[in-house]
DNA sequence: AGCACGCCGACT
DNA sequence: GTCGGCGTGCTC
């Protein structure tokens, strides 16, 4: 333990004589706070937000954060003592414990989950059981396994290892039992070590002496390396060029690099003490010199921002909807502008963090150094320095995904929440499942910033929100720079079908129209929302398809590897050659996914060059920005893509959008998917035409009347919107609605669905109408599990998640009592909304 | 997250 | 007969 630091003893603070508990947040889901007490010598020194060691379990160390410091001891247990403090300051106020508080009960998380996502791992310190040999070991006289052998070997030449270590060196999967049973012999001891898992970058920085710097002295030295070491004497010379002549600190290496001199003659001038090197602390973030490009905004954008300030002075949010190529960055980058200004930080929440170069490049040519990144990419070391760097209450710009919510911002003025309707703002998998946009406004709400939100396709609760006047709207009905808007057509796949006027997958008119496109020198895209070569392989005599065995989806065809894949679990296999089921050589392969799209394009207009944008296509490193760069080149005709192709990308020459097959969309089984399609097929749409050019889009369907398509086509949000919440509110979906999931898992279906059945029927007598289900949820299957779920709603004004959990504890008691049903398993979740 | 305890299948 | 699989439960 003798990293940690220890700190001085706290007498005559007047506290002595008391004693103090202190509620301990862990980095697990644990439903509850642990209580320690605090060692007196630290009475006066702990306080809530600081990061603390305590010991947990039977000999492990963790990082947990003081919740609350009381002084009612702990009835039926004795605490154990706070091993040690890691932050003299708190590493957080009362806002952000207020902001974990509130999305733990929010979201039915526990604040261990809050704490996990929130902290970056080089923060949340843990011991690790370190092993060494027993000094009076005797290894000969005893009898030992080879697996034993090898262990001790091991730890002859490195002294000491981790458990961790031991595993990699040795390769054994048993490694914990056999360093118990050579525990256990004597042969060995182990400890806990805490490690310091942040490591601040060193950078060598050299000056030259003091005792050369006057002019003689200067020319003497020279004279004398003349002739020896004459290396030695170019280096000093560029050095002094470098460091101007008050002979300021250089980087070594920069040093070296620019001026091609060897590491070697900078060491052997070091040695001579002419000059002086020091290990200074910089830190990793790139710094970018301010290019300070004046921003300038034409009058509407103007005119918007100056909307948008006069809401803010009564509403917190703002909601501005604006079109593709509105130009509504220009109006955040005006409002970030004035709040930094101001000496504020803001944050710049974006749904996916992939696909923002040109973002991040504008924004550094505007503020320079203030703008600063976090990445799921980025390394632990360098999260903790933008996590400093944002402690430190340093005015900025943080662009990040939704875990950036979770920074510790001190003096937040502006939040804008870009592509405010996307779906990864929700966090799906590991608790806590939070809808970072929400948390976002609170955070905002909490700090008294002002809070943005942007969208060419504003999800149906802000538009909602936005109309009914919790948020402000504004509006950027038109495109930017007068630019037209697509013109674009349904084409009705089953009369062309009879007029016979389709080839495969594509009509005549959208195939002349890619045609036409290329001859005039201009680009389409062709959007298919489905990956590798078909969705379903089906027997044509006995009707069996093709379906993962764990997850009861079916496996999608892959041409270019020739395999089957589930597209939900990843699990892939070869593909069969008969029907499984029947032994029938009729297999039939159904549907069109972009590889088969890409690969009939080819057929029929073999003088293209098409181009596909897809996960697989795009998996390699660069292979993504090789593609697009491809496409913007023009040295492709057509990408042909999935919804990737709907995301912030800009192409500049593309005159037409076809869309394969709209019903595929409109059948997605999911509550929202009527909302997704209309905002995928608006951001598709949207990337055809640009300034004065018109563009063209073909939406090839059989539902030629579904209103959702006649929306898009007619830019109708608001009637679509309103037509959507009606459909909603009679299907007891209000768009805004947090859902409880209780799962039923069994292993037989009959019981299963008795028991779901019978359950959701009794809970319906105490929650009435909020309750739905059972559900055939999408993934029916997990493992050798079947899967029912029932949903429970909560409603904004309703009572709070912790007491319709409690409820629904109560009515499952009773009911297990009474069913005597001892295989069917229940667990909860919550689906953010 | 660890780690202990406890109960069933394939092995020296 | 035992090792070792993971299901369950506890940690202040």
């Amino acid at each position: 333990m003798a990293m940690l630091e220890l700190w001085e003893d706290d007498t005559g603070s007047g506290l002595e004589d008391r004693t103090f508990f202190a509620e301990i947040i862990l980095p697990f889901s644990l439903p509850k706070t642990f209580t320690y007490r605090v060692p007196v010598k630290w009475n006066s020194l702990l306080e809530k937000g600081q990061r603390v060691i305590v010991p947990f379990g039977k000999k492990k160390f963790y990082t947990g954060l003081v919740y609350e410091v009381h002084e009612s001891p702990p009835p039926d247990y004795e605490a154990k003592y706070i091993h040690s403090i890691l932050d003299e300051i708190p590493l957080l106020d009362k806002n952000h414990l207020k902001l974990w508080t509130w999305v733990a009960a929010y979201y039915m998380a526990n604040l261990g989950d809050v704490m996990t996502a929130a902290l970056p791992a080089a923060l949340k310190l843990a011991s690790e059981t370190q092993v060494m040999l027993h000094p009076e070991a005797a290894t000969d006289n005893q009898e030992l396994s080879g697996q034993e052998k090898k262990i001790i070997a091991a730890l002859a030449g490195a002294g000491q290892l981790s458990i961790r270590e031991v595993q990699e060196i040795s390769g054994l999967k048993n490694v914990f039992s056999l360093i118990k049973a050579l525990y256990y012999k004597q042969l060995i001891y182990t400890s806990e070590e805490i490690a310091q898992r942040y490591k601040p970058l060193m950078k060598a920085f050299v000056k030259l002496h003091p005792d050369f710097q006057e002019p003689e002295q200067l020319n003497d030295l020279f004279k004398s390396l003349e002739k020896k070491a004459v290396k030695q004497s170019d280096a000093l010379l560029k050095y002094i060029s470098s460091a101007g002549n008050t002979y300021e600190w250089v980087d070594k290496l920069l040093l070296q690099k620019e001026n091609n001199i060897s590491a070697a003659a900078i060491n052997a001038l070091i040695n001579k003490n002419i000059l002086v090197s020091e290990e200074r602390r910089t830190d990793r973030l790139d710094q970018y010199a301010n290019d300070a490009e004046e921003l300038k905004l034409h009058p509407f954008q103007q005119e918007a921002a100056g909307k948008i300030r006069s809401l803010w002075k009564e509403k917190e949010v703002v909601l501005l909807y604006g079109i593709t190529g509105s130009g509504k960055s220009f109006i955040y980058f005006e409002l970030i502008k004035e709040a930094l200004e101001k000496g504020g930080q803001v944050l710049y929440l974006l749904p996916e963090i992939a696909l923002t170069v040109q973002l991040v490049g504008k924004l550094r040519k505007l503020f320079g150094k203030k703008v600063y990144i976090t990445h799921s990419r980025f390394s632990d070391n360098e999260r903790v320095e933008v996590y400093q760097k944002i402690a430190s209450g340093e005015s900025c710009v943080v662009i990040g995904a939704r875990s950036a919510v979770f920074l510790p911002f001190r003096q937040l003025e502006l939040i804008v929440i870009d592509e405010e309707h996307d779906a990864s703002f929700k966090q799906q998998d590991p608790s806590p499942r939070y809808q970072g946009r929400d948390t976002a406004i609170l955070l905002g709400n909490i700090f008294r910033a002002k809070i943005l939100l942007g969208s060419a396709t504003p999800s149906i609760e802000s538009y909602y929100n936005a109309k009914s006047g919790k948020y402000g709207l504004v509006e950027l009905p038109e495109r930017f720079d007068g630019a037209l808007l697509p013109e674009i057509t349904l084409l009705d796949l089953g009369d062309l079908g009879k007029k016979k006027r389709m080839t495969g997958s594509f009509s005549s008119p959208l195939l002349e129209e890619i045609e036409k496109t290329a001859k005039n020198g201009k680009q389409s895209i062709v959007f298919q929302n489905r990956k590798g070569y078909v969705p379903i392989i089906t027997c044509k005599s006995c009707g069996w398809s093709a379906k993962c065995v764990s997850c009861d989806i079916t496996l999608t065809y892959y041409k270019a590897q020739d395999h089957l894949r589930c597209n939900y679990c990843g699990y892939s296999q070869k593909p069969e050659k008969s029907c499984p089921a029947c032994g029938s050589h009729h297999l039939e392969m159904n549907g069109f996914g972009t590889e088969r799209i890409e690969e009939e394009l080819e057929l029929m207009l073999p003088s293209l060059r098409i181009g596909r944008f897809d996960q697989q296509s795009t998996r390699g490193k660069n292979a993504h920005l090789r593609l697009v760069q491809d496409f913007e080149d023009h040295r492709l005709d057509v990408l042909v893509g999935t919804q990737m192709l709907s995301k912030g990308l800009d192409f500049k020459n593309v005159q037409l959008v076809g869309v394969i097959n709209a019903d595929q969309l409109l059948n997605f089984p999911d509550f929202r998917s009527y909302e997704r399609t209309f905002q995928l097929l608006t951001q598709v749409t949207g990337r055809s035409g640009r300034r004065k050019e018109k563009g063209t889009a073909f939406i090839q369907t059989y539902k030629p009347l579904h209103p959702v398509l006649q929306h898009v086509v007619n830019y109708n949000y608001s009637k679509f919107y309103e037509e959507e919440l009606g459909d909603r509110e009679r299907y007891h979906y209000p768009p805004y609605s947090r859902l409880i999931e209780i799962t039923f898992r069994c292993k037989e279906p009959e019981q299963l669905e008795e028991h779901a059945l019978l359950f959701a029927r009794s809970l319906k007598q105490s929650l009435g109408e909020r309750v739905l289900g059972p559900q055939t949820p999408y993934i029916s299957r997990l493992k050798n599990y079947y899967l029912r779920r029932i949903l429970v709603k909560l409603e904004k004004n309703g009572p709070s998640p912790a007491k319709v959990k409690q409820s629904i504890l109560v009515n499952l008691e009773t009911f297990h009592k009474d069913s005597r049903t001892k295989n069917v398993f229940v667990s909860f979740d919550v689906d953010p909304g």
